[in-house]
RNA sequence: GGUCAAGUGGCCGAGUGGCUAGGCAGAGGUCUGCAAAACCUUUUACAGCGGUUCGAAUCCGCUCUUGACCUCCA
C-alpha cells in the first residue's frame, strides 16, 4: 500500500516515503499530557496537529490505531530524582488529593480537545493502570544489564547503554561532551552518571502516590511509563511516534534508551516531533507563565488579548502554519484568521444554493489533487488552505452570476470542502443559529426591505446597524438579503 | 559555552535553482439609495557580505540577529 505519503522523520533528519510495517493498519503513540495543571494552547497546538495527522492518515485509508497517554505519575518537580512529583505539589497547592488533581486535569482536558472538534484517540491508558507493566519492563531492563538499584531506586545506566547503542540518535548531540560536562557536576548522589535517569523512584514516608514493587515501595520515573504502555498496545515496533519538540532530547531519547534496553529493537520507524507556539517569539509554556488558558483565549480575558477568539479561529489559526514550524501567536494573527475562517466558512455555506449549468468554467479536480499533493508532502496544510481559497474564489464568482459549474464540478466541490476543510482539518461551523432566531431575523429583514422599498432609509438603516451591533451582518444582494453571524 | 533550527513584503505564513503561494491590512474600481459582503485590479519581499551558476529568496562560505534544546514543560 503506497499513498504517496512522505513524512518527516527526526531520526533521519528528512523527509521520508510513509511505508507502514504491516499496512492497512499503522501504529501511532503521541505523549500525551502530564494531568497537574490546566493545558494551555501550546499543548493544545501538538494535539490539534496530530489530530491532523490521524484524520489524514484516516482519510488515506489506512486502519489508525492511535494511542495517547496521560501522564499522572511519575513525573518529578526538576526531574532530579528527588523532591515532590508535580501531582503532589500540586495537591498540596489546592488541597486535594493526587488523583483528584488527575481527575480534574484530565476532564480539563478532553473538554479542551473537544471544544477544539479533534478525535479521541482509539486508546488512551494512564501511567497510574500500567504499573505492573512498568515494573516488569524495568525487570527486564535490569536482566539485561541496563539499570541499576541504588537505595531503592532504580536507575538507568546511560554509559553502558551507550557501549552498544546510539543514545544521541534524535538529537544528533556528542555523547563524548554531554558526558564530559555533566561528569563535572556530578557528586554526591546515587546515579553512577549525571546522564543516567531513574526509572523507579524509592517513596518517602509522606508520598502519596506509591506502589510495591521488588525494589520495596516507589513509583514510577517519568519517562518508563510510555516505553511500557507502547510495547503494550503498538508492540514492540511500531509505526509513528509523536510528540512536541521539546521531548525530543530528554524523554524520547531516554524511551528509545528504555526500549532498545528491554527488547532490543528501536521502538518507532517514524519519529514525528511538532513545533512550539511562541508568544512575542518566546516559547510559551508553564514555567514561563505566558501560556494562555482556554478559558482565557474564548473570552478574551488575559493581558495579552485585545478580545476572544473562537476554538474554530484558534484552530484555523494553526493550521495556516505547517505543524514543524513554530508559530507566533499575536492579535493581528488571529484577527487575521478569524476574518479568513469566516470568509472559508461562508463560501461553504453558499454551496447549497449555487445552481449548476452546463457550462464550465473550472477545474476543480486540479485543486483537490493539490490538495492532496500537499498533505502528501509532510502534512502541508497551509498549502492546503491557499488552495481552498482558490476554491471560495470559484464559489463566490459563481453565486454573483459571473461564472458558472456544471454539476459535475459543483459536486467536486461540495467533496473538496467536506473531504479537507471537515474531515481533514476537524473545522466546524460555529454558528449557533436556531430556527427561532433564523423567523425573527427572517422576519426583521423583510420589514427593512419593505422600509427600503418605500425609500425609507432611515428605518433600513436602524435595522442594519443595529443587527451588526448584536453580531449579525446583513449581506444585500440581488436575489434578496442574507445574513451571518460575526 | 555546546548542539540544532530559523531569519520572506505593514502583520501572520507557504515555497527552496528560472513559473502568482494564501490569509489579513492598504490603494483603486465594479455593484449599492448609502454601506457591508462579494468580485476585479494593484503597492510593499526574500537579514548582510562574498562565492557557485546562463540564472539564487532557494546551493556553498562567512558575518549579524533570533529561537529551541542541553534543566520541568506539547
Amino acid at each position: 500500500m503506497n499513498t504517496g505519503l512522505q513524512l518527516y522523520n527526526t531520526l533521519t533528519r528528512e523527509k521520508e516515503p510513509f511505508e507502514p510495517l504491516n499496512a492497512p493498519n499503522v501504529g501511532m503513540y503521541v505523549c500525551g499530557p502530564t494531568v497537574y495543571s490546566d493545558v494551555h494552547l501550546g499543548n493544545c497546538r501538538t494535539f490539534i496537529s496530530f489530530d491532523l495527522i490521524f484524520r489524514y492518515l484516516k482519510y488515506s485509508g489506512y486502519k489508525v490505531r492511535y494511542v495517547r497517554n496521560i501522564t499522572d505519575a511519575g513525573h518529578l518537580e526538576g526531574d532530579r530524582d528527588e523532591g515532590d512529583d508535580k501531582f503532589a505539589k500540586r495537591a498540596k497547592l489546592e488541597q486535594l488529593e493526587p488523583m483528584e488533581i488527575v481527575q480534574k486535569y484530565t476532564l480539563g482536558f478532553h473538554d479542551v480537545l473537544r471544544m477544539f472538534n479533534t478525535l479521541p484517540p482509539s486508546i488512551e491508558p494512564t501511567a497510574t493502570g500500567h504499573i505492573m507493566e512498568q515494573i516488569e519492563m524495568i525487570k527486564v531492563i535490569i536482566e539485561n544489564g541496563y539499570a541499576y538499584e541504588s537505595n531503592g531506586t532504580i536507575y538507568f545506566d546511560v554509559e553502558k547503554y551507550s557501549e552498544k547503542y546510539n543514545y544521541t540518535i534524535l538529537t544528533n548531540r556528542n555523547l563524548e561532551d554531554m558526558l564530559a560536562n555533566t561528569r563535572e557536576l556530578g557528586g554526591q548522589n546515587e546515579k553512577r552518571g549525571r546522564l543516567d535517569f531513574a526509572l523507579w523512584i524509592k517513596a518517602k514516608p509522606e508520598t502519596i502516590m506509591r506502589w510495591p514493587s521488588p525494589w520495596g515501595v516507589g513509583f514510577p520515573g517519568w519517562h518508563i511509563e510510555c516505553s511500557a504502555m507502547s510495547a503494550k498496545y503498538l508492540g514492540d515496533e511500531f509505526d509513528i511516534h509523536g510528540g512536541g519538540m521539546d521531548l525530543a532530547a530528554t524523554h524520547h531519547t531516554n524511551e528509545i534508551a528504555q526500549s532498545e534496553a528491554c527488547s532490543h529493537i528501536q521502538p518507532a520507524k517514524y519519529w514525528m516531533h511538532t513545533n512550539m507556539l511562541t508568544v512575542n517569539g518566546s516559547r510559551m509554556s508553564k514555567s514561563a507563565g505566558n501560556g494562555f488558558l482556554p478559558e482565557e483565549l474564548f473570552t478574551g480575558n488575559h493581558p495579552l488579548l485585545v478580545k476572544g477568539f473562537s476554538p474554530m479561529t484558534v484552530k484555523f489559526f494553526m493550521l495556516q502554519a505547517h505543524y514543524r514550524s513554530t508559530l507566533d501567536f499575536s492579535n493581528e494573527a488571529l484577527d487575521a484568521s478569524e476574518k479568513g475562517f469566516r470568509r472559508l466558512m461562508n463560501a461553504i455555506g453558499l454551496l447549497e444554493r449555487l445552481v449548476p449549468s452546463a457550462a464550465s468554467d473550472f477545474d476543480i479536480d486540479a485543486i483537490a489533487a493539490n490538495c492532496v499533493k500537499a498533505m502528501n508532502d509532510d502534512f502541508n496544510s497551509p498549502v492546503v488552505i491557499a488552495e481552498l481559497f482558490d476554491a471560495v474564489r470559484i464559489i463566490n464568482t459563481v453565486h454573483d452570476g459571473k461564472a458558472s459549474v456544471s454539476e459535475k464540478q459543483l459536486d467536486a466541490l461540495k467533496k473538496l470542502m467536506k473531504d479537507f476543510v471537515f474531515d481533514i482539518f476537524g473545522l466546524k461551523d460555529e454558528d449557533t443559529s436556531n430556527n427561532e432566531l433564523n423567523g425573527v431575523l427572517d422576519l426583521v429583514i423583510d420589514v427593512r426591505k419593505i422600509a427600503k422599498e418605500n425609500k425609507d432609509y432611515a428605518t433600513s438603516d436602524k435595522i442594519r446597524v443595529g443587527l451588526q451591533s448584536m453580531g449579525f451582518q446583513l449581506k444585500d444582494s440581488k436575489e434578496g438579503t442574507t445574513w451571518n453571524k460575526i
